[in-house]
DNA sequence: GAAAAAATTTACCGCGCGTAAAGTTTTTGT
DNA sequence: ACAAAAACTTTACGCGCGGTAAATTTTTTC
């Protein structure tokens, strides 16, 4: 490793003893040159250090390689979770990934978009609020910049839609603790800020219906996106109040079941599918943190490969060139019998 | 809103009457000009939305007003937390955050560095891996960028390091456990990936000395940082072969806390501070799950607001070329009851 | 071994903005 | 009111790279 300082292109180009445009090639694609060449630029490049300004690349270029990766609320390990794995394949494809957390608030969601127009994105993947976002926001960024929802879907909004088959997720649920036990009742919020709720209690409902039980539905109030919180005060409160119709739950996700679970710890219920419980408690979503609550989760989980996969392939697509009509996937989940039901 | 569209600083400067390099250093900072230019400005602003293409602007600048912030393990709400704590604190000082997550992993930490050279920061705000960081690729790049250390520090690497004061942590909590009943033993991982737990080890000996008890530590094997798997499978190895000396027990910290009571729930045995229950557990973050385990946990609170604020406000300082001696910062925790322990 | 094909070189312009120097206008202080 | 200071405008150039056309070299083909 030579210590002279390679300021630009030019530089590189002579010491490299390439041209300076043919080295500008290379770079974009190394396969678009002559072996020999390639040869002697990546020698030079073990031995100088250089790298291309990615100012000055990334100003002329429509193409930036670079990709914008937008979740609602990051400090939720599931966003977390697929966002790495969203983050290790765009990168994988040699794009250069930056990472946003809407952090349940519309106002930042819409600083974001704005904020990434300015970095002229290839494509980006987002995972919308839901209810609270600014549709019309997001159609209009949706207009200008290739962009793959996940997650979350917006109506007609995006050029592709991929997340999970939530009415599956429940109704697969349903089928299991009506197999095992008592018809569960569905606990949700009153007002989810998460448009796949809705799917969720529908899937339940069309189950329940199916299976010839009545279906019931206990909902809590409170807002944000604090949901274990809400899970609990909403949980002790139905117990006092007798609100739960059934000694099995199915909760609408798993945050708000691990929340739940407190709430029946507090009050010493004792929960699972054991001789001694009392309640039966079902999440879905497959939390990262549903294999450690006492009673471990019974869930559906989520398929965080299937969408990262799919999401990340469908964008490839998109910033290639194909024009590619819109698509929703929708990836189904898996049962995991764990302790709570 | 005008619709005519805006190419460049120069058919802006044009609309608003004001010459392009006078526009410029108004986007530079609009306190630099005077007054009435300033409204010329910001009314042609209010008419025609442009905005400076920032590759280009970036291009020329040594001060890009980009800052990136790294931090070892994202998917652990935690950090999740910290970070957008600091990245919030960042865009209302005016520049523009950009996350990162090593993912536990050397490679990519270095990788992250590597790709935040070429962004041309202003500075960085890193949480480093700790045990498993590669120091001389650290080191070489804090030497080249602005860089401030927090959560877990490297020796004299950093321009500054703002973490929690571990050995107080420790400290804090056996006095109290101490205070309510037996003194506890002390439960990590053999191989901790981060300094911080080597402090606390050293801050429980310490203390449990000065209070005339003899110390013991349960070391529990793994890898990685799936702590609450790891503090399951200790725990649950430990209970078997009678490991725990104490019926308190005082955990690394909290995720460990997690999976250990995870492990006392399968094999049915009671945790709390109550007549019925055999041990007593307790934990150090205060991560944000933590007030949701059976029993909430007890354990000591980061300060994140403390670490985050004074973190950000010493690279603004930094970056403002205030020549600063290398400081280390360390927060105080504070005991948060709970019915663990 | 010559013709065809492919790769490279040369030469030039453009991108959008930073920045310095020199000249002009406005503000400030007494 | 007048000189000094501050702010502004104009001019001119540079940053590091992308892109292209024409000319040249190298490689492939038959």
């Amino acid at each position: 490793m030579s210590d002279q300082t390679i300021k630009n292109m030019e530089e590189f180009a002579a010491v490299s003893g390439i041209s300076r445009p043919t080295v500008s090639k290379y770079f974009h694609d190394p396969n678009s040159v002559r072996v020999s060449t390639r040869e002697k630029i990546e020698k030079a490049l073990e031995q100088y250090d250089y790298r291309p300004n990615i100012f000055a690349m990334n100003q002329n270029r429509k193409l930036t390689k670079n990709v914008g990766i937008v979740v609602p609320y990051l400090a939720d390990p599931f966003f977390a979770e697929l966002a790495r794995n969203i983050e290790d394949r765009c990168i994988a494809a040699g794009f250069r990934p930056t990472l946003y957390s809407s952090h349940g608030k519309q106002s930042l969601e819409n600083d974001i978009l704005e904020s990434l127009r300015s970095l002229k994105p290839s494509g980006v993947l987002m995972a919308p609020l839901g209810r609270s976002s600014d549709r019309s926001v997001i159609e209009k960024f949706c207009a200008d910049v290739p962009t793959v929802l996940f997650d979350s879907s917006i109506p007609d909004v995006g050029a592709s839609f991929i997340g999970s088959d939530n009415p599956q997720f429940a109704s697969l649920m349903v089928e299991y603790l009506c197999r095992t036990g008592e018809p569960p009742c569905f606990f949700e919020m009153a007002n989810p800020s998460n448009p796949n709720a809705n799917k969720r209690r529908q899937g339940y409902i069309a189950a329940m219906e199916r299976l010839g039980h009545t279906p019931a539905i206990i909902k809590v109030g409170g807002e944000g996106w604090n949901f274990e919180e809400i899970g609990r005060r909403g949980g002790k409160e139905a117990l006092e109040t007798n609100a739960f119709t059934s000694n099995t739950i199915l909760c609408s996700n798993d945050r708000l079941a691990i929340g739940l679970l407190a709430a029946f710890y507090e009050t010493r219920v004792r929960v699972g599918r054991l001789e001694d419980c009392t309640y039966r408690v079902a999440g879905q979503d497959d939390h990262p943190f549903s294999r450690f609550t006492c009673p471990p989760l019974t869930t559906i989980a989520q398929d965080y490969e299937a969408i990262s996969i799919g999401a990340v392939d469908t964008l490839l697509k998109l910033v290639e060139g194909q024009d590619i009509s819109r698509t929703v996937t929708l990836c189904e989940g898996k049962l995991i019998m764990r302790d709570s039901a």
